[in-house]
DNA sequence: TATTGTTATACTCTATAACTATA
DNA sequence: TATAGTTATAGAGTATAACAATA
């Protein structure tokens, strides 16, 4: 277990979560609820079973989510005019309000785990390094070092 | 989200362990097991708590994987000759050969999630951004590429 | 028949409090 | 009293099957 990257890549995200979790603890925001305030947010208005695909959670176990982001009346879900069966997701203007601190607030976090890193070139290599673990890397954008071989 | 390291630091951890638990099936072995018996091989004797310290486990918990462990023949419990609270953590013979299959299959495991990276420079990259975000950076290890900033 | 959202349920991981036996 | 191991339990997160409404 000389390098372990996979152990390493759990106790870091765990890491970058409390960090999340004690930043956003005034808005009582989940990482989970906060990224699906902004998949709605960037494109209002997809079903579902779309956003919770983009986020890797089983369909069944985002209904609870939802209810709590409408609960507490960030989010809605509207009947889809064309398919009746699907419900298509928005903001309510409250959410929009929310959006807007929760980014500010999410600068801190950002910005703290650059800090971390040790500046935003470093940022940028982590994440390309974690998209080619996820199998997305993009040949167009990677970095010299990383092309080199 | 534009970066959202914390979200793809936990995909990617999901897609490393999924390779782990499909390396691994054939020895019914966890990436916690195999956290465990790698330390207690690494160093015989230890104790419980620390054992479960080193992996970030509440000792509360470690109870049951060390059960289990325990009833498969690969590791025992010995009390303590100096402190009889505590347990002192040992591989068996069984477990010492457990331990040489597991670290082949370990290698197969490795050598896959570096061509996935992109190779072992990458791969270290990786580890040192990691070690960063862990706070456990190393100044004199770091690479020219690191240190440049 | 297939799909969307839903409910119920189970399993794993994790966290905490309280117990026991030692110190 | 404090600590090591243990037990019980509760809370997240995740996975599957089955159902109603709709296609």
């Amino acid at each position: 277990m000389a390098t372990a990257i996979g152990h390493k890549l759990r106790r870091a995200q765990l890491l970058v979560f409390q960090d999340f979790h004690e930043t956003f603890a005034p808005l009582k925001l989940r990482p989970t609820e906060f990224a699906v305030l902004t998949l709605i947010s960037a494109d209002p208005g997809q079903k579902q079973t779309e956003i919770a695909e983009q986020l890797g959670i089983k369909r069944a176990n985002f209904v609870a989510l939802m209810d709590c982001l409408e609960n507490r009346g960030l989010a809605e879900r509207r009947k889809g005019d064309i398919d009746r069966r699907s419900h298509s997701l928005h903001l309510t203007e409250k959410g929009k309000a929310f959006v807007g601190q929760m980014t500010r607030l999410w600068q801190q976090h950002e910005t703290r785990m650059v800090k971390q890193l040790g500046g935003e070139e470093n940022r940028d290599m982590l994440i390309q390094l974690l998209d080619r673990v996820l199998g997305m890397c993009d040949a167009a954008t990677q970095t010299r070092h990383l092309e080199r071989r």
